[in-house]
DNA sequence: CGCGAGGTTGATTTGTGTCAATGCACGTGG
DNA sequence: CCACGTGCATTGACACAAATCAACCTCGCG
């Protein structure tokens, strides 16, 4: 199993063999995009949906005056953009950080998914996650300083990454330049590469290249303040009991 | 119409005399709550959900040295949790910031309400609104200053209250203490004060004991950069023409 | 080999936090 | 009816984190 949607879903609803081909039969044909380009703009009327099979991607929006906030990070496994089809126009873009490889389809191939009521459990997890993720990020961004958030979202990629099969033991790659991670914690990518150096002068991440390499994960955890429980990553079992249990259309 | 919850969905979908009369009476019975309780509390497995019918509420987050993150405000009409049985436990909290008159219903009234398609467009559209609302706060906390947070932040609050016909022209009641804006826009109090006391001086806003007056809303809009789109007020007209059209199961 | 994007560093400014004191309104009990 | 306490708002002096401005460095690539 290296299908990373898959692999996700797992953790939001006990899947069946049927299932796991349904959602490989979805996965297919995936088309590959380059880095720095946008699936979707501001403005646009919403159609087709995005399902990220490798590669980073990001829902970010521009103030008038060019400032830029990333809002959202997406790794393989995630889908950017379910449902939006029932607003008139998006409100944010989304766009690729790196070189992607993306399923993209339209509202009906979604429809059959959730159509499986064990799918359309797990998509109403990962919609859940999401949430769950966007507001531990505004927490970072209203109480933590630059090293806490910093640790705070390194662990939270390394262990989505994890959670899907895309991160090494203790490392895992990140193509993401100083000025993208600046966008996406609010600060000055100065004072980003001031932070890095902290934390690196702390023992608590090392940089090799394009990788990230935490060498004690349990400190940088305790650095950002970071408690995984927002991912829900754990709740498989505890849905297993439930799992075959319909949950209503919604 | 008084009933805040049927205006807000109006937005979402149109609905049908048969439709109101449905969520009409699933407000039925609200219970009333004092000030500053907890609704439901972080680690709780979830049951009841949630809908505000009168008075403030918010979902917030308290970190393990005691400071608090009030991720989002709930006026009149607002659902706090709709669907969060899905996941095992609650990552927050939900409080009331003053007394409030509170729907507190278990998951198969929503069920029930969800098996109408048109009311289930409507809530997949306020679910939608409130994701929009967070990414919103998101970018206020990572790239505006404290002046344009909270201009943005009052013609927020004051847009949406006035789509529900609970604030009148110009004005707007809001018993939140200081101290509470602090833990919403990641301010300390101290800071808040002289940021009021900064839009007074500039005319933007005025205090009137309990209330908040607005004397010329087109320049507060512009101070906070406020741009109502991610609100998605406007697009019941847009919907009405697909207004009878399905929306699937999800 | 030279150019450009991204990374690094230092000096300085600015916005916000911190600490501490004061004021004011309201409610309660003597 | 007054005295007091309590919660919230206000203000000032100072500290500190992050922004800003500007220079320089490094490395991959044409």
């Amino acid at each position: 199993m290296t299908n990373p949607f898959i692999r996700k879903l797992e953790y939001g609803a006990q899947l069946s063999e049927e299932d796991r081909r349904q959602l490989e039969a979805f996965c297919r044909d995936p088309r590959a995009f380059p880095a720095h380009v946008d699936l979707v703009s501001e403005g646009d009327k919403p159609r087709s949906v995005h399902l990220v099979m490798e590669g980073y991607a990001c829902r970010y929006k521009i103030l008038p005056d060019g400032r830029r906030q990333i809002m959202a990070l997406f790794v393989p496994g995630d889908i950017c953009d379910l449902h939006v089809q029932i607003l008139g126009e998006m409100d944010h873009s989304i766009g690729t950080l790196t070189e992607c490889s993306i399923v993209e389809v339209g509202a009906e191939a979604v429809d059959d998914l959730i159509r499986n009521p064990r799918i359309n459990r797990a998509l109403w997890w990962s919609t859940l996650v999401d949430e769950g993720t966007l507001r531990e990020w505004l927490v970072s961004m209203g109480q933590r300083d630059a090293a806490e958030q910093m640790a705070h979202i390194f662990c939270e990629v390394y262990t989505r990454l994890k959670a899907v099969g895309q991160a090494e033991d203790g490392r895992f790659r990140s193509p993401v330049t100083q000025e993208e991670m600046a966008d996406l914690m609010g600060l000055t990518p100065v004072h980003v590469n001031r932070t890095l150096k902290l934390l690196r002068e702390q023992g608590l991440i090392e940089l090799d290249g394009k990788w990230v390499v935490i060498p004690h994960f349990e400190r940088l955890r305790q650095c950002g303040g970071f408690d995984p429980n927002y991912l829900h990553l754990k709740d498989r079992n505890a849905s297993k009991a439930e799992g075959l249990q319909e949950v209503p259309a919604s």
